[in-house]
DNA sequence: CGTTTTGTTCGGATCATTCCGAACAAAAGG
DNA sequence: CCTTTTGTTCGGAATGATCCGAACAAAACG
């Protein structure tokens, strides 16, 4: 294997650990990894399953899980037999946006505090913090997505 | 068990939950939703295990994990014989922080792929994307937080 | 000192997840 | 139709994390 590769290769096994603390699993995170940093911009199952050395039935459901999260998009060739896989194209975006629900679930969860503890304001006090702040988190982040792709713009892409 | 009782130990379950999506333990979940939802504002180890059903010894990591991630305190009142523990009064600011790091070290990943795949402009190009949005997202971040204090002080804590 | 209280560490059991290979289903081509 | 190709589903093995009870260490008291 040439250096190249071998770094690629290595890369690829970071990207697998990194998206595997966000939740997903090793082997979705390598197929995020390989297709950031393939020379192709799309890939077959097959090929996924012979660089990353992962059986078929595992490539299956690890794609399907990275299509219903929205990160990987899968498409056919016109004529072609088989499915082909890319990155979503706002897949980082979609990473952002995931993170913001999240923080709108910790609000709604605070929320479900609120009522079960009732009137005590001590202990209305903290919950009520992390409402707000989680509200008010979920209520900017939209706008800092928004400067984002103005900002790309300017960037020109 | 009264109603509100079960309420809230439904929070906590609901807590462990959540918090067991962002990386940490069940129980550690389940201590995060105990300190945020309970009439005191703090509370010893064997409470806890008490109220959560939990082995000491488990109790002892989950208590000294926390502790290192910053969410949670451990004290000791003047003359008293075991520790204490309660959220840190900065408990979401940390949490969001942490995710703030988190962006970083995607960053900094998107950096390591890029000197992996050498020139080729079509490899670079999605992962100086990469680079680039969650690199921008780390440096306005920290604002967020300043602009959440100012709004906090605002509304008078 | 010896005793009691408090907190940590250890080994093993349990549980959930992930992954593989094989069987299966579905579609396309001839 | 029948065959080939493609993708999914299933059962089970392996892995890793979590948690428990017991043994252990350390500190506070008398």
């Amino acid at each position: 294997m040439g250096e190249e590769e071998e770094a690629v290769a290595a890369f690829v096994e970071e990207a697998g650990l990194f998206y595997e603390r966000l939740g997903l699993s090793r082997t979705e995170g390598r197929v995020m990894g390989r297709l950031l940093s393939a020379p192709e911009d799309d890939a077959d199952a097959p090929a996924l399953c012979e660089a990353l050395g992962v059986a078929k039935s595992s490539m299956s459901v690890s794609l399907r899980r990275l299509e219903q999260a929205g990160l990987v998009e899968r498409f056919r060739r016109p004529g072609g037999r088989r499915d082909r896989y890319r990155l979503a194209d706002d897949v980082f975006q979609r990473a952002f946006r995931a993170k913001m629900a999240e923080f709108d679930r910790f609000r709604a969860l605070a929320e479900r505090g609120l009522a079960a503890v009732g009137d005590d304001p001590r202990r209305r006090e903290r919950l009520e913090l992390m409402r707000d702040m989680y509200g008010f988190m979920a209520d900017r982040f939209p706008d800092l997505l928004d400067e984002w792709d103005r900002v790309k713009q300017e960037r020109g892409r």
